[in-house]
RNA sequence: GGAGAGGUACCCGAGUUGGCCAAAGGGGACAGACUGUAAAUCUGUUGGCGAUGCCUUCGGAGGUUCGAAUCCUCCCCUCUCCA
């Protein structure tokens, strides 16, 4: 028992950034070997955006990681805080989503998490389910357990606050409801994200003020974003979702910074810390290549999302393309009919769609990003002389360009 | 209810004695060089159009003027202060 103990203590510190309370986590634990019972593991999620980014999964590997503790995870949408929006300042008022749409999300939702979680040990749920019970009698009663005072402790609060801007009362209410889903569900443990921990602490409070005994918090670090500054987020455009295809996870992976790179493999990977440790001094003494590691990783998770073998031919493609410069083989067609000689290049890089506008494509003409058959064009007027003939732009951006025999 | 500030391109933000404004500067993005598709750096581009010009754009609608981001009228929105 000693043993399950530590090895489940070990697994769960694993990339936490804060356990609150230590103590109370073992004695849970505990009583859960003990007695055969296990915990009841909460997460929340947003309703609105069922669209999962790399970000996410730290804190679903974290929930998996309980699972594996044969804990029970509960995978809770918050579509009644939802129509409250997040008290981050930034967001406006939401639509309200209707029931068709919220199921609709809930039902992507479990397509992606089940690529990581058990859908056999996870429940999920949504705190529409008693929110929409409440009296507005109980909403008040539950808004007397706290206080304008250790509101305003909230970092966001307090910066606008001092600051003059405007504060919501309505922003005040949404913690509050996060907490009394603690209560409705006796959650054991709350995971979230750092940015969060005022929200889940709140859920202990609340919980005792109900008579339950306060959930263990656990807070998992915010991944930065491929720009390796912001966190990760898909209004910022700098993530990865867990649905894109193999070959962009592969590419967006590998064009990462080194520095972040070994951020990813600390947060996502499957390696052990020690392990990055070395990769990371390996690195330093110039024994080992920051690409050759990054190859590796970025295998690695394609590979979670996708299976072995569309992460093999990921890397196969990417090696192809950029470190020979091959042409990869699906790239889409244009074709001309044999009575176009000459052609206006601007017309058919916007026909087919490589380039917003033509005059788009006259710059990047002029900047010298344009090749036929790897040779630089430098007019706008050109002649095809092969067919197919292969154009690039850019990097990334290839076109085949073909001559087809208008008789037939 | 009263007083005031402001809405400019993907974002932030200059520009309001009317023309030199497709609109400074920064960020982002894209492209080129260098590379490992790295990062950093340097350089260029960043409304549309078969284009030394034309068309559309500075919250919306009108107006004044040869000419409006800039002046006038009305409207919409945001913020601040006072009550």
């Amino acid at each position: 028992m000693e043993q399950d103990l530590k090895k489940a203590m070990e697994l769960i510190h694993r990339g936490a950034v804060e356990v609150i309370n230590e103590n109370e986590l073992e004695s849970k634990l505990k009583r859960a070997i003990k007695t055969g019972i296990s915990l009841k593991i909460k997460a929340g999620f947003d309703p609105t955006a069922p669209d999962l980014h790399l970000g996410h999964t730290v804190l679903i590997q974290k929930m998996k990681h309980f699972q594996d503790l044969g804990h029970r995870v509960m995978f809770l949408i918050g579509d009644f805080t939802g129509l409250i929006g997040d008290p981050s300042g930034k967001s406006e008022t939401r639509p309200a989503l209707t029931p068709e749409q919220v199921q609709e999300n809930a039902r992507t939702y479990k397509e992606q998490i089940f690529k990581i979680l058990d859908s056999e040990k996870t429940e999920v749920l949504f705190n529409s389910a008693w929110m929409q019970q409440v009296k507005s009698i109980d909403m008040i009663r539950l808004c007397a357990k706290h206080t304008v005072a250790r509101m305003l402790e909230r970092d966001d609060f307090k910066k606008r606050f001092h600051a003059q801007k405007s504060i919501g009362i309505h922003e005040f209410i949404y913690p509050l409801i996060q907490g009394y889903d603690s209560v409705a569900v006796k959650a054991d443990i709350e995971l979230g994200g750092t940015d969060q921990t005022f929200n889940l602490l709140i859920g202990r409070h609340i919980q005792k003020e109900y008579g339950q005994e306060p959930q263990v918090v656990i807070t998992m670090p915010l991944l930065e974003g491929l720009d390796g500054v912001q966190k990760m987020s898909k209004s910022l455009g700098n993530y990865i979702g867990i649905t894109e295809p193999p070959q962009d996870m592969f590419g967006k992976l590998m064009s990462v910074s080194d520095d972040l790179m070994f951020r990813y493999l600390e947060l996502l990977s499957s390696l052990d810390l020690d392990e990055i440790k070395g990769l990371k001094e390996g690195v330093n003494e110039g024994r080992f290549h920051p690409k050759d590691i990054k190859v590796q990783f970025a295998q690695e998770l394609v590979q979670r999302f996708h299976g072995a073998s569309a992460a093999e031919v990921a890397r196969a493609d990417f090696e192809a393309q950029f470190s020979r410069g091959e042409i990869p083989d699906d790239i889409p067609d244009f074709r001309l009919s044999l009575d176009e000689k000459t052609i206006y290049l601007p017309r058919i890089l916007k026909e087919a769609g490589l380039v917003e506008s033509a005059s788009e494509a006259r710059r990047l003409i002029k900047q010298g990003a344009v090749s036929v058959d790897g040779n630089k064009v430098h007019s706008e007027e050109i002649e095809f002389h092969t067919s197919p003939a292969v154009l690039k732009v850019g990097k990334r951006r290839f076109l085949r360009v073909l001559y087809y025999d208008q008789l037939r």
